[in-house]
DNA sequence: GCATAATGCGTCACTTAGTGACATGCTGTC
DNA sequence: GACAGCATGTCACTAAGTGACGCATTATGC
C-alpha cells in the first residue's frame, strides 16, 4: 500500500502524517457537527476505524486532533512566501504564484480548507479549539521568521526579526480568519475573487506590519 | 474579612478575582518548582487551603489556574495604554506613565511579576501553559482594539483595526518574552534600566508594526 | 435579634481523557 | 519459513473534571 513511501531511513514517517490528517479530518467533522464537548474520544475513533488507545497514540489531545487540518490553512501562504525570490516585491511574486494554483496545482484539498475554516470559526467560541488555531500561528510564525531573517539578512533569533514575524503571522491570522467568516457565509464571495486582489491584500497587510521593511525585493 | 469589597451590586466578583489569583499564584508556584505534568489538582488545592472541588469551580483547567498571574503580566501596559490621551504621542505617554510607577503605584506585585516571567518561560516548553500565555495575549489584543479603534475613530470590528491591534499584541508579546527572559537569566539587566528607554522600546515597535498609523497625537 | 434565602464550599459518586503494560498481527528481511 | 520490528488492539489504571447534595456562613427582611 505505501511501498511508494520507502525511501531511505524515514519511511514511516509519511504515513503517520497521512494517518494523522486522516484522523483530523473525522476529528473536525464531528467537532463541527456536534461540538467539541460532545466529541468523544472513542467517538472519533470509531469514526476513523481506529481503537481509542491508537488515536490517543498519534494526538496527545482530543482538540489537538483538529490541528493537522487546522495547519493545511496556514501551509498553503507559507510555501509560496518560502519560494519568495530576492529580486522580486512581495506583491508580485503572491501574484504570480496565487495565479498559478488557479491553473495548475490545487495546493490543498478543497474539502480539507473548508474544514479548516470551520475549524478556526468554532475557534470563535470553543476555546479549546482555540489553542489548535494559535498554533498553527505559531507554527506560521516560526517559518515566517526564518523567511524574513534571510531576507533581511539577519539571525533568524534576532529581536527585529522576531517582532517583524510575529506581526506578519499576526495581520495573516486576521486575514485568513476574515476571509474563513467571509466564504462561511457564503454572502460576499466577490471581495476575495481575483488572485491578484488576494495577493495584494495579504502584501500590503505585512507590508505594514513590518513597517514596510519586509515587501521590497532586496540585493 | 472582605467587608471592605462590599459596593454595589457586583460583590462577589472582587472576591471571585482576588481568590483566582491566590490560586493562581500556588499553581504558578507549583507548575514551576516541579513541572506542570507532575502538579496535580489536588496538590494546586492543598497548597492554597481548599478542596479540589472548589478549584475546579473557579478553573476550568489545570492549565488555566496559570491565566491570572499571566494576565496580570500585559495588564499593566494595558491600563497605561488606555489612558493614553489623544494629544500626545505614544513614546511621550508611555514615557511618563512608566516612570511613575518607579516613584508612585507599584503597579501589581514584583514577586507576582516574577510568577508571571517563569509561566511565560515555561510556556516555551510546556505547550499546556502556551497557552494560557495566548490566552492573555489574546485578551491584551482586545484591549488593544478599543484603544486603537477610539484614536483612529474606527469601528473596533474593522479590519484594519484588528490588523492594527493584532500586529501590535504580537510585537509587545515578543517585547515581553524577550524582557521576562532577559530578567530571568538574571544578566544584562543594564538594557532595561530607565524607563524612558524601555518606553522607547515599546513605543517604537507599536509605531513600527502599525505601519506608523498609531502612535502620533491626533486631533 | 431572629427567621430565611442565597451563596460558597466540602464530600462523594461518576464520567471521560489519557497512559502503561502486554499481547497480537502485519510487513519486510535473511 | 523463521525472525525482527513496528503499529495496533485490549485491559487495567490514573487523574482531570462534573453533578448532586448537604452544610455552614453570610446578607436581607421584619
Amino acid at each position: 500500500m505505501q511501498t511508494l513511501e520507502r525511501s531511505g531511513g524515514g519511511m514511516s514517517e509519511r504515513r503517520r502524517v497521512r494517518l494523522r490528517l486522516e484522523i483530523s479530518r473525522e476529528a473536525a467533522r464531528l467537532f463541527w457537527e456536534q461540538g467539541v464537548a460532545a466529541t468523544s474520544g472513542d467517538q472519533i475513533a470509531e469514526a476513523v476505524g481506529l481503537s481509542t488507545r491508537t488515536i490517543w497514540r498519534h494526538f496527545r489531545s482530543k482538540e489537538s486532533c483538529a490541528e493537522p487540518i487546522v495547519l493545511q490553512a496556514v501551509v498553503n501562504l507559507l510555501t509560496v512566501l518560502r519560494s519568495w525570490p530576492r529580486q522580486s516585491s512581495l506583491e508580485e511574486h503572491l501574484a504570480v504564484e496565487l495565479d498559478r494554483f488557479r491553473h495548475e496545482a490545487p495546493p490543498v484539498d478543497l474539502a480539507d480548507e473548508m474544514l479548516a475554516m470551520r475549524m478556526i470559526r468554532l475557534a470563535d467560541t470553543e476555546p479549546a479549539l482555540r489553542t489548535a488555531w494559535l498554533m498553527a500561528c505559531d507554527q506560521a510564525e516560526r517559518a515566517m521568521r526564518l523567511i524574513i531573517a534571510d531576507r533581511l539578512d539577519r539571525p533568524a533569533d534576532d529581536l527585529e526579526v522576531r517582532m517583524h514575524a510575529e506581526a506578519a503571522a499576526a495581520v495573516v491570522r486576521v486575514l485568513d480568519e476574515h476571509i474563513g467568516a467571509t466564504v462561511l457565509t457564503g454572502a460576499d464571495l466577490a471581495e476575495l475573487t481575483g488572485a491578484t486582489a488576494v495577493a495584494r491584500r495579504y502584501a500590503h497587510a505585512i507590508r505594514t506590519a513590518t513597517g514596510g521593511v519586509v515587501g521590497d525585493p532586496v540585493a
